[in-house]
DNA sequence: GTAAAGTACATGACACATCATGTAACTGAG
DNA sequence: CTCAGTTACATGATGTGTCATGTACTTTAC
């Protein structure tokens, strides 16, 4: 490695460390809460919220990892462990009999609607309400653009 | 609980998401980036470059814990397992009895050394070169103001 | 129809984070 | 001095994420 290093600037040293800061802090923060609360990982969480929000409440392993943007081998272990805890339920699928159907239980869908309201109350408190309506939209278009980079390049 | 949660708005609910997954996948592509070309875990990265921050290149793990503001518990363990790899040494600590200091070996020095600069050009690359000078004022600000609510709030 | 390649998912090993708890050393009131 | 409380750190258990690899089923080329 040459000594041409483009090191940061004070400014953005602090920017980035900010970045850094808030997301560690906020998710360990969200992830305390709700296990809590309703005694759910954040990942447990994610995965409910996204069965739930399709009608029948069951979804392919492969379309759910996509939509959350999960590997599938963590959600499959992720559902190994809820599975256990009775909050889903694997289900054969016809259509494809490689495949698999994960499901949300009765049980899981009750955590998960009692979980929700709470958590949001949570993220507007510490989140949303700190941002004002043009510093909302800001944040949304530098996300946006930063979320492209990533996933324009290679690796 | 009652029905009366303020779901988030389009807009909001908009933002959110591109926080929660840009969070996601930078830190699980910077933690790629920094696995493959160093060797180094994220948490790695960080304690070394706290300990050659200091001009001694050793601390007392509670200034270390509350530099780069961790449990004491995680960095605990994150010792042993950096002494493992021969990145950090334990030494014992004259003015108390209780205490230890962690020292960052040569080897270690060598190895965040080389990292850094190709973390930094990658963080620049993905982030920094993706904002204008104003935005990053706007970020800065903006999560400055919401770590100070964290800290604010009970737990 | 069959063999090769690809797809869908599972699994074991390991690194990591958190919680609860333990141990040794220090500090201060009496 | 001594003992109660506190501080500094370690440790074991458990849940979680990632990687490499395995297995079963499906698709495609021929």
């Amino acid at each position: 490695m040459n000594d041409t290093t483009e090191w940061l600037s004070p400014a953005e040293q602090h920017a980035w460390r900010g970045f850094v800061r808030l997301h560690q802090k906020l998710s360990a923060r969200l992830n305390r809460d709700l296990q809590a609360q309703s005694k759910l990982s954040g990942a447990d969480y994610e995965i409910l919220v996204a069965l739930t929000d399709v009608p029948a409440g069951r979804m392919r392993p492969q379309d759910l990892a996509q939509e959350i943007d999960w590997e599938q081998s963590r959600l499959s272990h992720q559902i190994v462990r809820m599975a256990k805890r009775g909050l889903v339920t694997r289900e054969e699928c016809a259509e494809d009999g490689r495949g698999t159907l994960v499901a949300v239980t009765p049980a899981g869908r009750q955590v998960v609607e009692a979980a929700a309201p709470k958590h949001v109350a949570t993220v507007r408190r510490l989140v949303i309400d700190a941002l004002g309506p043009d510093e909302l939209a800001t944040l949304a278009k530098i996300y946006g653009r930063i979320l492209e980079r990533l996933d324009d390049e290679p690796s």
